[in-house]
DNA sequence: AAGTGCCACGAAAACGTTTTCGTGTTGAAA
DNA sequence: TTTCAACACGAAAACGTTTTCGTGGCACTT
């Protein structure tokens, strides 16, 4: 087993010093070329490579981005992840990622253990937990001791900080708004619970289209789903109890859920029932039918992220101008609506 | 701007040396209760916490796994990830995550990347460009400098480590045998090229089922995928152009799409053509019919692979036995077949 | 021969910890 | 009063770098 092998031990087998091997190495004019040419070939033949660590600790930069998301297995949050990564790599920076699952608990605990030392900012979308506490503590302490913060999808007017965001209002709107100018006039909303901020967003983008267009609103149409994984239920309900002719639903799950609610009760998607679902993942693709959909593009919010992070990263003077960049989205339609 | 405080700044604050601060933190004997109460008050004050790099150097532990999978935008991918970082989480570990995009360079770069001191040891999967060119020197390098490598799923024999993989061929056997004995016996393959390591052992798996029970193999039912992006006109191809009762697919996105395909030309799913996929993702679940698969639960790998790997950092003599660990997959029957 | 300047290199500090060892003070035992 | 142990603390090294500054030796100029 060969170890890794370190200045100093060049420096004691060549029986020069510590600082002759460092600046042979980053080729400086101080040092003679004979020896420089010396120790690279030494170097090069031992296969050095400067500790990350000992770089780290001494330029007090770890060229490392820390991710907080509140899950990974979930298609949005891994195209964002794709997208900083790719960012990251290109700039030379690495990224950590860590899970949130969901809990305030374990978004503090995370936030703390990267911010001491072993990352230079981060990345961030709220776990439900915080954003229905509304407690951002933690994060606040960061950003004070001079972390930058960049948060995507998921955040909040409270934390003032680089974001990353569709307009979720907009979207929605604009999905709505399709359904009604092409006749469709009973629209079901299927949606999460409101201290979700973009399911709120969503929400609300839906209503306001309905109220532009002067169309009446019918709670029964619209239902907010708690657990997404006993969602079907309500669903069916819904779709069997109302005569509805569109649905409109804030993330793939419920619309591909929709969908099959909707195969089960005899009707047909989109000649009965049109379903439009929000974000252009997987089960939009892949759903039989294909699903029209509104497209968040992950990649691009990631990559803007890692952007705006490294940024303001290389950037020694700390200026206080916070930005919000909005990424676009687009209706894609596919086969779950006819026009 | 509060910035983070340091050993040094707290004893000159309280006038007293670095040593009794670290001491008085540590709760050393050494030191008066007096003191050590004072210290500690002022530490919780100021929000003391050691610099995770200056320890890292300290004890040559930085406490982080490096992942190198060949992309995250992938079910499979993510829910091994998952796995990994909650047992790593558990026991006070990070993970750093990188892409090759299934380029070795990037898989090489990456590698020296991470074992330049930012971490303890690694868990991978190989490129396919790896696994076509053979050339393993990277990894031989690290393992050799006593870096722990895990390697899952695509792992290769010419490198002597753990590894935690499911009997691909076993799998992809019973699958076909299913089909077999239920009385099909046209039983299309849509697999990957060779070079891919488990696509190769899922194919062998077929054909070995076809051997032991008699059934001729017909070369024409076989179709190797080189582009996964361009896979429909050739599955469209396989399906029209033979008789076929079933189809056996190596992952899930060529299930999904031979299913499409065969709606396509006014067939049944799994009335005409039964359809068992590889992979208990999201598209199985979602699609329409669902998806009967092989399910290799990506989390349980996840998770045996961050348990081999931390065992191996914690215990100091390293042995140089290594095992693979084979995690148990099950047919997961949905709608795509019939009993 | 003295002074000047350059060349090539080394010593040491710094980043933030932990830990070993040494040391001055105190109180009690002899 | 001397001796000794216990106590409470500090100095310094170590981890692996980079960088500033200092310095000895040499060649050159006058």
């Amino acid at each position: 087993m060969r170890r890794k092998v370190t200045l100093k031990q060049i420096a004691k087998e060549l029986d020069i010093s510590i600082s002759t091997v460092s600046k042979s190495l980053r080729d400086s004019h101080e040092i003679s070329e004979e020896t420089r040419l010396k120790v690279k070939a030494f170097a090069k033949l031992y296969n050095y490579k400067p500790n990350n660590i000992a770089l780290s600790l001494k330029n007090k930069k770890t060229k490392t981005i820390g991710i907080i998301i509140p899950e990974i297995v979930h298609h949005f949050f891994a195209t964002v992840i794709s997208g900083i990564e790719h960012v990251a790599n290109e700039f030379g920076y690495n990224v950590i990622v860590t899970l949130s699952d969901e809990s305030f608990d374990k978004e503090v605990i995370n936030l703390e253990m990267l911010a001491s030392g072993s990352t230079d900012g981060f990345i961030m979308s709220l776990s439900k937990e915080t954003q229905l506490k509304k407690d951002f503590h933690h994060l606040e302490e960061v950003i004070n001791q001079g972390m930058p913060v960049v948060l995507f999808d998921r955040v909040t007017n409270d934390i003032f900080c680089d974001k990353v965001i569709i307009d979720d209002q907009l979207a929605a709107y604009n999905a709505t708004e399709f359904f009604i100018t092409n006749k469709y006039k009973n629209i079901a909303l299927i949606t999460t619970v409101d201290y979700v901020s973009v399911g709120k967003l969503r929400t609300e983008g839906y209503l306001k289209a309905l109220a532009d267009y002067d169309v009446s609103i019918n709670d029964n149409l619209i239902i907010k789903v708690e657990d997404i994984d006993h969602c079907q239920d309500q669903i069916i309900d819904l779709i069997t109890n109302n005569e509805i002719d569109a649905v409109f639903a804030v993330n793939e799950l419920f619309a591909v859920t929709a969908i099959k609610a909707i195969n089960k009760i005899g009707k047909k998607v989109p000649d009965d029932i049109a379903v439009i679902g929000f974000t252009d993942g997987i089960i939009s693709q892949f759903s039989t039918p294909t699903i029209t959909t509104v497209s968040q593009n992950g990649i691009k919010m990631g990559q803007k992220a890692a952007k705006m992070l490294i940024e303001r990263l290389e950037k020694e003077e700390d200026d206080e101008q916070y930005t919000t960049e909005i990424i676009e989205t687009e209706l894609i339609f596919r086969e779950s609506t006819t026009t």
